[in-house]
Parts: C-alpha cells; structure tokens; sequence
RNA sequence: GGGGCUGUGGGGUAGCUUGGUUAUCCUACAGGCCUUGGGAGCCUGAGACCCCGGUUCAAAUCCGGGCAGCCCCA
C-alpha cells in the first residue's frame, strides 16, 4: 500500500477500492459502484441521521427524481447557480417532451411547489422534513471518490417558519443536530459562514461546516442555508396568521452527504488501512479463531463467544477455513474494524481471550468473564481517541498568518484579516490557490491590517485550497 | 477555465521509442495435496491489448476522434 502521509492522493484513491468500498469502473464519469461494504457504512450513516432527526421532530419524505425544468427556474438566483450543472431529460421513448425534465441536484424546487399545496395556516406549520436520496450533478471538474462525484448520496432537511426568528432557532438547532453527528463520525470541523458570492444559489447566507483533509486542503463536509423568503416568493408558499394576515415563510435547509465518508477515510485512516470509528463501523469486532490443536474446542468457544456478544455489537466470526489468521489479521486492518479478538489454544487454556485495537495496534488480554464490559470500554475508548486525534491534527493545520508570503509557505488553512472584499479576495485566490471559506461564527473580533490591501479590520477569515 | 500524462487477463505490470514468433512477470481466481498465534508452500487450470475510424502486406505498438482514469496550473 502507498504511504499516506508521502503522496496523499495516491494512498486515497487506492484505499477506497483496496478496502472494497465502491468500485470506481463503473463507465461514467464521477459515477462509483457501492459495495457492500462500503453501502453498509453509508446506510449506518443514514441510520444515525435517521435517529438525529427524529429526536428532533423531522419527518421522512420520499420526493421524485425528476424535476420539471419550468419549476426549476423559478427562483432566478437558483437557477443561475445551479443551471449549467445539472442533467437533463428530454426524450421520453422517441417523444421528445414538451417540457424537458432534470435530474434534482437538490430538492428544492422539488419540494417547494408542493410546499405551497401542503401549507395552509400557522398551524401547518414549522414544517420539517428530510429526505436521504441520490442527488446529480453534471461536474465537469476532476472527479474524486466520494469527496466529488456526479451521483451524490444525499441528506437534505427542509423546513418552513413562521418567522425570521423560527428560522434562525432551526439554524441553532441544526448546528446542536450537526455536533452530535460529528461526534459520531469521529470528525473535527470548522463552522463558517460563506461570504456572499459563495453562499447557497438561492440562500440568504450559508453556513458551512469545513474539514481539513491530511493534504491540508478543506473539504466542505455539511451546510445550513437560510433563505429567508426568497424561496417561499418564488414558489407562493403562504399561510394564514392568528391575525388573518397572509405571509410568506421562512425556510431553511440542511445538507449533508458521502463526503463525510471521504472524510473519514482520509482523517483516520492509516498506511495499514482504514481506520473506522466504532459507531459507524459495519463491524465493530472481528473473531478471529486461532486454530491450532483441538480444532473442535477452538470452533466451539469462538462460536459460543459470537453469539454472546452479537446481542450487543456488530460483530463478525471469520470462520473462513481457506486463509491462515495473518491473511485475515491484515484483510480486517484494511476494512478498519476498530476491535480484533483472537481466540487460540493458549486464550482457552488460560480462560482470556486476546484483543488488539485497531487505532493503537494494542493487544491485550483479557479474562472471559470480563468480555462483555472490557469491550464496551475500549471501544468507547476508540471513539474517543479518534475524536481527539482528529481535532487535535486538524487545529495543527491552521495556522494565522499575517502576509501572503506566510500563506504561501503555508500547505493549510489559515486565518488571515481581510478587508471583506471580492477584490482582496481575488488577489488571494490568484497568488495562492487559497479561496475565502468563510468567518467564524462567532469570534473574538480583533483589529488588524487586510493582508491584501493592508486597510484596517476587525474581520478574520478562513482560507483554503478547496476540494 | 487552461495545459499535460495514461488506458494490456479481476487488480498491478513488461512489451510501444524502432509495427512482424505462442504478449512478460507478480497477485487474485478454480481444482488438488498440505497448512493455520502476523499476508504459507507445491502441482494443474482458466483469464487481457478501452471503443470507433485511419495508415500499412501486417497495429498492443503509428495517426485522428470518443469514452474513462490521473496529474499540474488558474
């Protein structure tokens, strides 16, 4: 396997097809086969954002795929944003349509028409649903496995207010919904809101969430648009107040997708492979029995183990016969299962069983009657440390910088002062290859010189080369 | 948005410059023997020149286009 930390993009793109996650030959372009293994690890991440929103009072929806073009192009910033990028139908058999079809790159215009059927009064509302669909983008930039692709697995939560006010508590709620998540994921992130050339087609603002990949460049892994009424405008969706009054809603979105798997893969793996958290991991434990000796005893005890702990785990017995258990040691590595349990002659003699964990290559052993429970620990211990391994590598890669020359010399994020200007920006940009991601929500205001055009600010920001 | 490189069994590759024999090796795969505490071994077997067109007596090899993958710059 190739070095992670010498060539980065290398040892990804190998990984994910070592590791059987998707198979990329798949004939399109940006359009990747999930494996099993892989989609297992997508529809756990479904799963745990299926339980986020429903603590939080979502509901599931399923809207069509395809979009009619005439709803499509009704909010006018919407469509400029989004126009050359998306995938048109225009046969159906040997008909041409009359109104030619395209497929959603996301589900607004989709869902708002029926929005505006479905909301009737104060009552209806807030309104809040999420789907977790395929969306499709034509991108004509180089492709990358799940961190850029033109058939995008996609969670989207829609919902409508009352009020500016509402609408700005679903931002908040949102953003408790998202740390929770990344917890979960094991992710370390920075929360920022676009500047406005760069905000949501459509939003009032955007507030994005940013990794940092072991390359040093940021990858947008989730975003929280507010759009005002700009949506509701277009697509006349209205209800009656307490008062009588006609108003417009306030909507927001929320959006995740496969990038959060790149992520992972990219920020915990390893030169041995995959590194999975143990609350996404389609396993979380590989019984690997050592068959030596009394070969029944060996089948017999890890059968027996399996079945006391697949109650409460997910857990896999690697009884295959036809490879030696340092085939299956090095093959379970590289899919990233975060506990290993070795049972052998010697485990069965002295009443343990031997554990090795994936994120610190420690082995230890550990008596029988104490599985269940020493399990749980370390595997929470996994969670853990994973989390505050990433946090702490990613805060390592953003630096302050005070010139361009130091952000030059700089491979990762920085935080600059700037002016808030396009044109500053632009200077950035065409010197650097670093693009404005946004300001931090809610910093510490310090004065400072714009590192372009050195005027006095109290903006900060961050700067990256995106994927 | 601009420039470049690449495409050979399932995966990784040699061969391509200088067109010509049965297309190399590793790995994975199937069958068999033997093995199992960090990727075992031996025997046998099956499996490939991205697609379309052109040049030529002859194309994996040269030329054009398409599709796909990758890299660099902006």
């Amino acid at each position: 396997m190739k070095e992670k930390k010498e060539n980065f993009n290398d040892w990804y793109n190998e990984i994910v097809e070592e590791a059987k996650l998707i198979d990329k030959r798949y004939p399109i372009k940006g359009m990747n086969v999930w494996l099993p293994y892989g989609w297992s690890i997508a529809r756990k991440m479904d799963e745990i954002l299926r339980n986020l929103m429903n603590e939080s009072n979502h509901d599931e929806v399923c809207f069509p795929l395809l979009i009619p073009s005439d709803q499509f192009s009704k909010e006018a910033e919407h469509i400029r944003g989004f126009g050359g990028e998306v995938f048109w139908v225009e046969r159906g058999g040997n008909e041409k349509l009359d109104i030619p079809l395209i497929l959603r790159p996301t589900s607004e215009t989709a869902m708002y028409p029926m929005f505006s059927l479905w909301i009737r009064t104060h009552g209806d509302l807030p309104l809040k649903i999420f789907q977790i669909v395929n969306v499709f983008r034509y991108e004509t930039k180089q492709t990358r496995a799940f961190m850029r692709v033109r058939e995008i697995h996609f969670f989207e939560a829609h919902t409508c207010h009352e009020s500016k006010e509402d609408s700005e508590n679903q931002i908040k709620e949102d953003m408790e919904i998202w740390k929770k998540f990344c917890e979960k994921m094991a992710l370390p992130y920075i929360l920022n809101r676009r500047p406005d050339w760069d905000k949501f087609a459509g939003a009032e603002y955007s507030i994005a969430a940013d990794t940092i990949m072991p390359s040093g460049r940021p990858l947008q892994i989730g975003t929280m648009h507010s759009y005002g009424q700009n949506f509701s405008k277009a697509y006349e969706i209205m209800y009656t107040g307490e008062d009588g009054s006609r108003e417009f809603v306030y909507q927001t979105t929320f959006g995740i997708s496969e990038r959060i798997i790149g992520a992972i893969v990219g920020i915990h793996g390893d030169d041995r492979g995959l590194v999975l958290p143990p609350e996404i991991a389609p396993y979380q434990i590989v019984i690997i029995p050592i068959i030596l000796g009394d070969k029944e005893i060996i089948i017999q005890e890890s059968g027996r183990l399996f079945e006391e702990l697949k109650n409460y785990f997910r857990v896999k017995l690697d009884d295959r016969d036809d490879y030696t258990p340092g085939y299956k040691f090095y093959d379970w590595e590289l899919k990233g299962v975060p506990l290993r349990i070795e049972i052998g002659p010697r485990d069965i003699k002295n009443n343990v069983i031997t554990i090795a964990r994936r994120d610190k290559f420690e082995r230890i052993t550990v008596r029988r009657d104490e599985v269940k429970t020493k399990i749980r620990e370390i595997l929470d211990d996994i969670q853990k440390n994973l989390n505050e391994k990433a946090w702490k590598y990613m805060n390592s890669m953003i630096k302050t910088a005070e010139s361009m020359e130091e952000i030059k010399k700089d491979e990762g994020v920085n935080i600059i002062h700037w002016c808030g200007s396009k044109d500053c920006a632009d200077v950035i940009d065409n010197e650097s290859g670093k693009k404005v991601l946004g300001l931090p929500l809610n910093a510490d205001r310090k004065k400072g010189k714009c590192v372009v055009c050195g005027m006095e600010t109290d903006i900060t920001c961050y700067i990256g080369k995106p994927y």
